[in-house]
RNA sequence: GGAGAGAUACCCAAGUGGCCAAAGGGAUCAGACUGUAAAUCUGACGGCGUUAGCCUUCGAAGGUUCGAAUCCUUCUCUCUCCA
């Protein structure tokens, strides 16, 4: 093999269980696993600035190329030198290669061998998306891990449609190499083959074959419930050769992350604690808080106590439950910050307790105190709670 | 003082004799959201009851009718125009 592209370093396993601790230096910058991305589908995490976002804690971020290919088109990056001067990220940047779009935009496609057809929603132009398409794209915008465009189908379809589509995705991963060319940009493979354990074995087989930087575990979170998604990452991740890094993409809440990094896996996005924190969610340590609930009308309380994120450590619940209910942006963009900041948090502490021996009882007490996922009101908010719903 | 228009549930607003406990918004309450097209979607929303159903409601009081938010009378209040 010539010189790796993401020079790899698998640090710890932890005792117990298939949690590890792993590094990865890519163009920009040495990683440390597990590691959450936060999802910036438009060269932007929604509502935050990079200053902020690295003071949160984050130090890669996901881009997506099917929205950054319809605008503002490949020649913007190519012409500024890429993502990273153009949005002033100076960290990494993971592209995901439009795949979930071909599966999230049903409405918008024809599929062909040859690639995904879309229907721009920006001026309705068609866009040929294929594995060749997808790779240049993302060679403009410049990231430094870049996805091959797969078939995402829902994780419940049938043997034969997920064999078709994750045939189909091999072949394109294939396609997606040959496109890299001499890029010195990492590239992931996608494993795919739904909920059967043989389509999962052979697409581990088929693509673990191709000289990928990295693999990602793709086609879940997309249908199958908790225990399914569990089974499957554990089934994929156990095959996969230790001495990659593992992505289990889109995935996901709190506690899917921590179950996901006790099978093996390092790398994770979702949309979840930006997406959330627009709709008045926040994580807590002691579970999920809906800031639209009047209970919160009255409370002085932070957030999250055990927070020290800028939210927690400044504004009320009141305030935010205020900033929620006007719909305020600024309430999106203070539970977006004290979200994100839980998610890097959490992530540092798995890692720290990888090294330190302990992610067995860790994880065994953060099962409990996330199964029920809902905070419980403060005896101040229980009674608000009370009077506000007669 | 004269002429006209109007008063519907928390708010705005449809509804002109039975199919009206009353359309549609908003607000409120609950839920969903996992490689972000979407300021998204779903449910509840007079009271009681598990259902059938019962009770209270369309400014107020009376009346017509088998039956009234809808028709008639009077009253109260609001708005517009003319003096």
């Amino acid at each position: 093999m010539t010189t790796r592209r993401l020079p790899f370093t698998l640090e710890a396993t932890a005792t117990d269980s298939r949690a590890r601790a792993t590094r990865f230096t890519t163009l920009h910058g040495e990683m440390q696993t597990p590691i959450f991305m936060p999802v910036g589908t438009q060269a932007t995490v929604k509502g935050l600035s990079t200053d902020s976002l690295k003071h949160v804690g984050s130090r890669m971020l996901l881009a997506n190329t099917y929205h950054l290919m319809l605008r503002p088109g490949a020649e913007v990056f190519t012409k500024v030198g890429g993502i990273h001067p153009f949005m002033n990220w100076d960290g990494p940047v993971l592209t995901d290669s439009g795949g979930f779009q071909i599966f999230s935009l049903p409405h918008s496609r024809s599929m062909t061998e040859a690639g995904a057809k879309f229907a721009s929603y920006v001026d309705g132009k068609i866009h040929l998306l294929s594995p060749e398409e997808s790779i240049r794209v993302q060679r403009a915008i410049g990231s430094d891990v870049m996805m091959v465009l797969d078939q995402c189908i829902p994780s419940t379809s049938d043997h034969r449609t997920a064999r078709a589509a994750m045939e189909l995705t091999h072949r394109w991963a294939k396609r997606s190499l040959a496109a890299r060319e001499d890029s010195p940009q990492a590239l992931f493979g996608i494993i795919q083959g739904a909920c059967f354990e043989d389509l999962r074995m052979e697409s581990v087989t088929a693509l673990t074959e191709m000289p990928f930087d990295g693999y990602a575990i793709g086609g879940l979170a997309v249908g199958e419930t908790k225990n399914q998604r569990e089974d499957f990452t554990e089934i994929t991740a156990a095959l996969l050769p230790p001495e990659f890094p593992r992505y289990l993409m889109g995935v996901g809440t709190p506690l899917d992350i921590l179950e996901a990094v006790h099978r093996g896996v390092d790398l994770f996005d979702c949309i979840l604690p930006s997406a959330l924190a627009k709709r008045g969610t926040a994580f807590t340590a002691r579970g999920k808080v809906q800031m639209r609930r009047s209970a919160y009308k009255f409370s002085e309380a932070p957030l999250d106590p055990e927070c020290p994120c800028e939210t927690c450590r400044t504004y009320s619940r009141a305030y935010l439950h205020h900033l929620t209910k006007t719909e305020e942006v600024l309430g999106w963009q203070l539970l977006s910050l004290h979200n994100l900041t839980f998610y890097h948090r959490m992530m540092a502490e798995m890692r720290e307790v990888i090294f330190g021996g302990s992610f067995r009882p860790y994880l065994e007490t953060k099962r409990k105190e996330w199964s029920g996922s809902d905070e419980e009101l403060s005896p101040a908010e229980e009674r608000e709670s009370l009077d506000s719903s007669p």
